[in-house]
DNA sequence: TGCATATTCAACGATTTCGTTAAATATTGC
DNA sequence: GCAATATTTAACGAAATCGTTGAATATGCA
């Protein structure tokens, strides 16, 4: 599944939306408890949700009364590569570099990755 | 100099703004060579423009009574760090990655980028 | 000086976004 | 069934976004 570039960086263009996915990056969490931290209504967050959904950013499912928000970091893919054809973010890169070295290792089998 | 997400993702959420920084990848072009292509009045191009300036994504230069954009892909740097926290976007960082060693070969010398 | 070119500004309207509050809808558990 | 919990929906308002048109403003050039 694939989603457009518009959606994705809309939604990551609000920092209470960054925050949250950020939060999920943790571990996956009830809607009650994404909203928590946030001084802001359950509302304000359940629309925030869904609009990460929209994005593919997240993906939500519910188990009896509570919906589990789970992250998502592959829908960020598409809009991660066509940031890259611009160019090398230059010293950074290096951190990017180790961190791509760091992920190639741990690899090391080729596990396929989760088919999307 | 830096800018903050909110502002480059909220610049990129938006079609005719990525199509100007694709055509900016070629060359330095004046607003009015901008507009050219799209289907919007000067006007609402100007405006486009200014929003990618104001997130750093260009710098614009009077030369004359013609006014040219130049694409300033650093500003992205900090917008695609973050994304990359979120995980590895598997297949294509492959590219990514030939891409960062012919930067790297090409840098060889260590020339300074034009201060900014 | 005066006209053409390049670009922005100002005012406007339609639409979207972001938040609010209050009411609705499930679901759980006594 | 009834109360508590978890979440969404609806209606609303303020502000931002995206486009338009028409008038300004600079600059170049004969």
């Amino acid at each position: 599944m694939t989603f457009s570039l518009d959606t994705v960086f809309s939604a990551l263009s609000d920092p209470t939306r960054r925050a949250i996915l950020s939060m999920l990056l943790e571990d996956d969490m009830a809607v009650t408890d994404v909203a928590e931290p946030f001084d802001m209504s359950l509302a304000a967050i359940s629309k925030h949700l869904a609009i990460l959904a929209t994005a593919g950013l997240i993906t939500q499912e519910k188990r009896g009364r509570v919906k589990w928000c789970k992250l998502e970091p592959d829908a960020m893919r598409d809009a991660s590569i066509w940031m890259q054809g611009f160019g090398q973010f230059e010293p950074v890169n290096l951190d990017a570099f180790e961190k791509f070295l760091e992920t190639e290792l741990s690899h090391e089998g080729g596990e396929p990755p989760a088919g999307d």
